[in-house]
DNA sequence: CGAGGGTTTGAAGTGCATCAAATAGTGTGG
DNA sequence: CCACACTATTTGATGCACTTCAAACCCTCG
């Protein structure tokens, strides 16, 4: 394939052709509607999955069917690839939230060229530093920001950061999927994003919520967090 | 040095003797007393550091002070080394709480070698998938546990998982530090705690908790849990 | 013995969850 | 293009878990 659709992924792109040659002999796409199923926390994991459109959710449930959210991605993230640390057992369940093209690869593969490709695994390694500053942030602001903080704070990283002047930010999913992604219940994110609207000044018309200087959300949402500017570089997934 | 200390850490052992000898010629070991901060979130970072004896608090706070501890870690850990995947700038602070005896090496030599031995990068990426693992399930803990359950959790993991019979568990360190580490207040733990006992039947004296029976403890607090087990292979530094 | 932290207990407040029901929005078949 | 079905979202009422503030108790250590 001349053109890797792999080397979207930015810690992949150390990558020679060579490598995706090997990887995409073993590719295989499908489309998918929303809720199936890719695979479920703790299955024998021998494929990773590169979404190529559509979202997918990331979790893990108990046996009453409580989940907990790990993560919801978006065109250009990959998922499942660090089973091959985990035991070749997936370490979350994955589901299809919106209908979705998603190419999935052979694990071995991945496997193998990390073991002798020292370039990959160290930019691996960065990705993985990167991952786990974004869930350290994720469990400091589930302690001790509130809910409107953490909805103003959720809005903040969908937009660039330097932008200036009036914003339109539109939410990348239904409210009740951002809900679940913020660790609260539908009820709560509803009221208090209409306690943000209140406290900040935003205007909110459905999905799409206007601001007119990000710095009314920077000083609520943030200074209930450890960060300078608002938990720069960690960003969810943008639409 | 003949009997490098740092094979202690499980990931470092794949690392040769020379690899060691570097890292000694330029350590330096100190005694520090509780209450002395080793470093500050986002410090530019030249050293990592290893634990001989003592308890550590890795943390970060806000402005107005309110902290949100990452960890809390007690001989044989090694913590700061990731810094190197951070622009070379510490993720969080370190403040010791148990006096401590601490060896420090330079990052810079850790740095070269991760960069030139493979062996060293992949058993890294073990490692911080490992890590990744139990942040998420901290996640998890955080929202779909409550209190009593939390720390009925945390006793399970500071136990032989296959311990049978009567067995006594001993707190590593202060009840308000365990608190922090669970993410909740004193007055919560002391009441949760109690929770516990009259749910449960474990008798608590002080920081020595006896417990008759571990299932006692499982169907109470891992109901709410996502893994088989309760979180197997996740655990707690352990005294 | 006294000072100071660690720990518990009490009383009150707050934030979020839950349950219930109304309303808005979307896609379907007629 | 409309009516229906179904889902998403909002709103109201209530309860519970945890926090906060205050005070007592306890333990250790100089």
């Amino acid at each position: 394939m001349s053109n890797p659709i792999l080397k979207n992924v930015p810690y992949l792109r150390v990558c020679d052709d060579t490598f995706f040659d090997t990887l995409n002999a073993g590719a295989q796409q499908k489309s998918y509607k929303k809720g199936q199923i890719l695979f479920l926390h703790e299955d024998e994991a021998t494929r990773f999955y590169f979404i190529v459109s559509g979202w997918v959710k990331l979790f893990r449930e108990t046996q009453d069917g409580v989940q907990s959210v790990v993560n919801i991605l978006n065109a250009g993230n990959i998922f499942g690839e660090t089973s091959i640390f985990e035991n070749d057992l997936y370490p979350y369940s994955a589901e299809v939230v919106e209908p979705a093209e998603i190419i999935s690869y052979s694990l071995n593969d991945l496997k193998k060229e990390i073991e002798k490709n020292n370039k990959l695994a160290l930019s691996m390694l960065s990705a993985m530093a990167k991952y786990r500053r974004e869930q350290d942030a994720e469990i400091e602001h589930r302690s001790i920001q509130n809910a409107s903080q953490r909805i103003g704070c959720f809005l903040l990283r969908l937009v660039e950061q330097d932008a200036e002047g009036p914003i339109k930010i539109e939410l990348p999913y239904d409210k009740i999927l951002v809900a679940s992604r913020l660790g609260m219940q539908p009820e709560t994110f509803s009221r208090a994003l209409a306690k943000l609207r209140d406290k900040t000044g935003i205007r909110v018309q459905g999905s799409t919520i206007e601001v007119d200087n990000l710095d009314q959300l920077n000083s609520f949402s943030c200074e209930a967090c450890s960060s300078e500017f608002p938990c720069k570089d960690l960003n969810y997934a943008k639409k």
